[in-house]
RNA sequence: GGCCAGAUAGCUCAGUCGGUAGAGCAGAGGACUGAAAAUCCUCGUGUCGCUGGUUCGAUUCCGGCUCUGGCCA
């Protein structure tokens, strides 16, 4: 049987919540194929921050060649269309070279954007985002207002609370005129760039949390609070990258506004919440395969099956 | 020992001029197209500390008790 699935390139992707074990198990299969490993997360991409997002060590960097990590400062500036593409190119070659693809992580968004690609949305420039983050000092209510007077059909799908999505529709339609509905329905999330095995390691719920509890306390002795405080030196405590899970908190310790056993239970408690969207983003995917954890030859057996299976 | 303030959801608290109660957080489920570790949506029955009294009816008013803070001895 020839469908059109089955011609196109291939990628094993290890998906799954954080602290579930991914980049054990992607770095295994890596070695154990010769392959490469694309990450597939929107932190990992921030140098210098590499303790609190759980970035490969490296040693494990010495093992396998890993990709799409350090990317930008701290104070840079990265996106999911950037990541698609970005990624795009590094699979191109690595097929080139006949070497498999693994991709590991766990931004759901990234991981959609890089198997369908994203819509083809102009760059949007400097002076229309900084009308639009003075009307926001105003208060949402402003944007959301000028959202429904020139886009009402994606107003109308937005809740007026969703701050990321009413600037992004909006900016969207001052720059190019055209509502943002009609660039994301033509594109639609369609047409599969590759053909996925998608494998995960499945913890019940009190067992997830436990790892992720026990992983923040390990960040923490690996020099979590050094990492930042250094990071502090260079860069204001307000930058994006520094909103992520562990930074924010530690900043919050540093300056005082919490205590150390507060600053632990919140990096635990935003993990933990994090880890449920995570589930929720990929347990809708019915093509994710999921394995207990340490069942690492089973899911190589599987992953063979499917690199070998003719195209 | 005396006085005062508390005791209500897993936590922090609001409230009921007497008709058995609701917010935030936590938790659960969901969404997600260039900030995505972001952002957003939905879900609230709990001996209203215990015990008497008044009342048709008390978590609410009154008394006693227990516990927790604080102040005075």
């Amino acid at each position: 049987m020839l469908t059109k699935a089955n011609t196109l390139p291939k990628v094993v992707a290890v998906v799954g919540p954080t602290a579930s074990g991914k980049s054990e198990l992607a770095l295994y299969l890596a070695e154990q194929l010769r392959g490469e490993i694309i990450c597939t997360d929107s932190m990992q991409v921030y140098q210098q921050l590499d303790i609190g997002t759980a970035k490969p060590t490296a040693t494990e960097l010495a093992l396998v060649p890993h990709h799409q990590l350090n990317l930008v400062k701290p104070d840079g500036y990265y996106s999911a269309g950037r990541y698609a593409r970005d990624a795009e190119v590094i699979i191109e070659r690595l097929h080139r070279e006949n070497k498999p693809v693994i991709l590991a992580g766990g931004t759901g968004l990234y991981f959609r954007c890089l198997i369908f690609g994203i819509c083809q949305v102009p760059e949007i420039p400097g002076e229309i985002k900084s009308q639009i983050a003075e009307w926001h000092q105003k208060g949402l209510s402003v944007c959301y207002e000028k959202l429904q007077q020139h886009d009402p059909e994606s107003a109308a799908k937005l809740s007026p609370n969703d701050t990321t999505r009413i600037l992004r529709a909006l900016e969207v339609y001052l720059h190019t005129g055209k509502s943002i509905q009609s660039y994301q329905q033509k594109h639609g999330f369609k047409n599969k760039k590759y053909s996925v095995l998608s494998v995960g390691y499945w913890h019940d719920r009190p067992h997830l949390y436990q790892l992720i509890n026990q992983r923040t306390h390990a960040m923490l002795q690996a020099g979590l609070v050094e990492e930042v405080k250094e990071l502090l030196e260079e860069y204001p405590a307000n930058l994006k990258s520094l909103q992520a899970i562990g930074y924010r908190q530690v900043i919050d310790f540093l300056q005082n506004r919490c205590s150390k056993p507060e600053m632990i239970a919140i990096i635990q408690q935003k993990t933990r919440n994090y880890a449920k969207r995570q589930l929720t983003w990929f347990r809708k995917d019915p093509e994710i395969k999921w394995f207990a954890y340490g069942n690492q030859e089973e899911i190589l057996q599987e992953v063979n099956n499917f690199l070998g299976s003719v195209s």
